[in-house]
DNA sequence: AACCCGCGCAACCGCGAAGGA
DNA sequence: ATCCTTCGCGGTTGCGCGGGT
């Protein structure tokens, strides 16, 4: 027997979503909050598989998103992330407040990917790559505790992106001045000597457990009639770890309202 | 102005894990 | 213990857009 669909496949649209889709599905999630993916195209009135649902929900249409690029801090701290977890992209992304890991793993393959590379890192090992990696070029294999990988980063990748990284800061930022992009790199490596000597810090990023700033579902009033929905959502909702707390205390639907507008639709029925 | 090409991102696909019956 | 369902993850695809020629 075959591997059964995600969904029946017949009147099952797929592709863009519409407007009017995102506004079946949020304006579901907000008031049913996340029951079951499968059901939920039926119940929200979408012809779409409950995976398509749980991707566009998760990926694009969560109140608490961040748009845009991802900041050299947080990019940095994906690079980090990603020499120590390898391609773990909802780990990686459970360490960014507000980002996916579907976006983390886009940027990684269309930015930094090729950053590294010009940098002269192997984005896989994360060994400069004119050096033969000591085992095979799988990432999970580069160290299994934290102090390898505290040693490590400053001696390889770190120490030769501050020799390389003028090329990729001067293309990214052309308009600044050499001094500012000395004093730029300076400060960055700087950030990052503090991020890789840090035990404790590293120690806190790697663990499986709580992470900074962590809140559920349940800290949120979420309801359109003012019901407070105390069910934490599941599935990527109870994996997603940050409401940054300015977002979230004392601004309730304003953020939403103002995220509404941000991808262009402003009538919802609430 | 038209065409081409590369890039970026949203979305899809398939597999494995987890959990319930 | 086994089967089945559901969910989540990582890899991949394909479309739209902008820049270059």
């Amino acid at each position: 027997m075959g591997r059964q669909p995600c969904c029946d496949k017949l009147g099952v649209k797929k592709g863009p979503w519409t407007a009017e889709e995102d506004r079946k599905l949020i304006n579901f999630m907000l008031t049913n909050g996340h029951c079951c993916w499968r059901a939920l195209p039926k119940l929200a009135g979408l012809r779409r598989c409950g995976k398509s649902c749980r991707l566009r929900w998760t990926n694009y249409l969560r109140p608490d998103l961040k748009r845009g690029l991802l900041s050299h801090d947080e990019e940095q701290l994906v690079i980090d992330l990603h020499a120590h977890l390898g391609n773990k992209w909802s780990k990686i992304a459970s360490r960014l407040p507000g980002r996916t890991d579907n976006e983390i793993k886009n940027h990684w393959n269309t930015h930094i990917k090729k950053k590294l590379v010009k940098m002269g890192i192997d984005p896989v090992t994360h060994q400069p790559l004119n050096q033969e990696p000591n085992s095979t070029a799988n990432p999970n294999n580069i160290s299994s505790t934290s102090d390898d990988i505290i040693s490590m980063e400053p001696k390889t990748s770190s120490t030769k992106k501050v020799e390389t990284r003028t090329g990729a800061t001067t293309e990214e930022e052309s308009s600044s001045t050499v001094t500012d992009q000395n004093s730029s790199i300076d400060n960055e490596n700087h950030q990052l000597g503090n991020i890789c000597n840090d035990e404790e810090l590293f120690s806190y990023l790697w663990s499986d457990e709580t992470t900074i700033g962590q809140a559920s579902w349940s800290d949120i009033n979420y309801g359109v009639d003012g019901t407070l929905y105390e069910d934490n959502i599941s599935g990527a909702g109870a994996d997603f770890p940050m409401w940054s707390p300015d977002r979230i205390n004392g601004k309730d639907w304003t953020f939403l309202m103002d995220y509404c507008q941000d991808f262009g639709v402003h009538d919802f029925g609430f």
